[in-house]
Order: structure tokens, then C-alpha cells, then sequence
DNA sequence: CAATTGGGGTTCCCTGAAGGAACTTCAACT
DNA sequence: AGTTGAAGTTCCTTCAGGGAACCCCAATTG
């Protein structure tokens, strides 16, 4: 085997990582969150090799996370978040938030959120869909699910 | 240049995966959640080669997520989260989360989570610590921090 | 209408990282 | 003294990322 595949394991983690866990793909996800969506804007503003870029586009748009979309009559096209794409956003934000946290030092953090509900810069924090109070790694049971390998 | 450094970017992401972005390492994250902390156990229930499971371990360890502990007189070690790296299990709970919804198919997701708050089965979701509604990607405006680039 | 421009890739070579198996070390047990 | 078992190390092979050069195509320019 060369490169172990992820996606065949029996752990939602490792499925993920099948789709985004590849080197620049988050940071790929994260500028076309921005509105940076076109090729050529990608590679200049990531750094990243044009044939590793073309690489992870192609992945991403083959696993449904990003569309690929003319927007000229000319043979030139932008990719855009799906709502699979925009629902991993949520990903990249807890990310922030954790380098934000334990990562940025003195300067402080690079980009802040401002909620639309209230108005006020915050961060994300993970609360239980049932009862609305924290859950965190410490506050959970982890249980065998009905998809659970063996 | 080899591998781009995302350590040194000016981005919480880019950072983060610094840390934990390399593979296997939130695989070896989630082990150690979960009780699987030598490194024969280790090797054994990932399939990693035992030489990529050493440079991750020691990387987690000098980042300061994992801390590396004696549990024999003999020199046998045992790997565990610290503060920082139990915190970044909230990462690995959204990864759960997003991959249990748009990857597991018909036979569902093989774990689940047990609140201790309410005690029900459920997922986390990413809500602001301003106001507590919903905060995903689509609820908020992004704007320059105080550590934003030039 | 030939030449230019610019977006969106492909192709090529080189180096570095992942896989995998064999080997090493060290303390305790037999 | 020999064996065992955890915890790595070493070595070789193959594959993926970096980087630069090249290609294709449609519209604009001269």
C-alpha cells in the first residue's frame, strides 16, 4: 500500500480526513469561503504548486464540497462551497478558534467573526443539540454506533 | 522549499494544521481520546508504520498536545492529552459530526455521543458565546484582527 | 486577420515523506 | 543466561509535493 486510505475506515474522523485531510485542501476550503474562488487567485494568494492545486480542486469538486462553475463565455471557471462544503465550514472555524486560542501569541488572532444575530465578535462553541449546554470532549460517553465496525 | 510551513502564516488555520494537519495525526489524537495511549496499541490499531507513528507522537508531544508519561519502572511510556490537546477534540467532534451526516450511508455512524448534561445521544453544534444562537458559516462577517497581516 | 493576452490548467524533473520490514535497546521475569 | 515485550530506529522502495516551463483556448488588439 502507499498512502493508507482513510476512507475506508469505520470512524466519521478518518472519512473526513478522506475528503479534507489532504495538505492545503482546509486552506483551499477556507479561501473559497472568503471569496477567493478562482485558480489563478487561489495559487497566488496560497503559494501552492499549480499541479497540486488542480489536484485538490479536482478531489474536492469529485467529493461534492465545491462546484465548478463558468462565469464567462470564456472557458474560465470558479469554485463555489455546495451546502456540503459550506456545512465543513464549520470545521475551519472551530479551527480558528483553537488557533486563535493557543496559537496566535502577542498579535492576537488574524480574523475575527462577527455574528449577524447579535452583532458581536465571538467565536463558536460546541453546546448539545438536546439540552443547549456545553459539550465538550470531557462532558461526552462515547457509545457504539448502529454503523460501528464489527 | 520542500513541504510548505503553514506554521508561519499569518492564519488560525494554516497554524492549527501545523499542528495536527500532517496525516494520521488526528487519528492519533482520537486514539488517545479514547484510551488507546502506547504506542504498541498504537501502531497495532491504526496500521501506521511504526516509524511515521514515532515522528507524529513526538511532533504532538513537542506542540504540546500530548505529554509523554512513564507508567512502569521499566521504560514504558504512555501518551495523554494535556489541556491544549483536550481542547482540540472539539475538532475531531465536528469532524464526527460532519462525516456521520454526509458520509456514513445507510449503516450510520458507528459512534455515538452521550451528553452527560441531559444524557441523551447527540451531536454538537457551533453556537456564539455572545448570544448562544446558531453561529455557522453563514451567520457571521469576517473581519481583520489585531494580528492581521500587514 | 495575425499577434497578443490571460485564465486555467499539464508536463517534467527533483527531493522529501510514507510504507514496510528488520533490527536494536533495555528492564524485568524464568 | 536466556527470553519476553514495549518502544523505538534503521534502511530501502515508492509515491506525493515543489517549482518551473509549457500548452490550449477564446477574446481583444493592431
Amino acid at each position: 500500500m502507499q498512502r493508507t486510505d482513510f476512507g475506508k475506515m469505520a470512524c466519521s474522523i478518518a472519512r473526513t480526513l478522506d475528503v479534507i485531510g489532504e495538505p492545503w485542501s482546509p486552506l483551499v476550503l477556507r479561501d473559497v469561503w472568503v471569496g477567493v474562488t478562482r485558480f489563478e487567485q487561489l495559487q497566488a494568494d496560497l503559494g501552492i504548486s499549480r499541479k497540486v492545486l488542480t489536484e485538490r480542486l479536482n478531489h474536492l469538486v469529485e467529493q461534492g464540497v465545491l462546484e465548478r462553475r463558468p462565469y464567462d463565455r470564456r472557458p474560465r471557471y470558479e469554485y463555489v462551497l455546495t451546502e456540503k462544503g459550506t456545512e465543513l465550514v464549520d470545521l475551519l472555524m472551530v479551527m480558528t478558534g483553537w488557533g486563535d486560542k493557543w496559537l496566535a501569541g502577542e498579535a492576537g488572532p488574524p480574523v475575527l467573526y462577527r455574528h449577524h444575530a447579535c452583532g458581536e465578535i465571538g467565536n463558536p462553541e460546541l453546546r448539545c443539540t438536546h439540552c443547549g449546554n456545553p459539550m465538550h470532549a470531557t462532558d461526552v460517553d462515547l457509545l457504539p454506533g448502529p454503523g460501528a465496525a464489527g
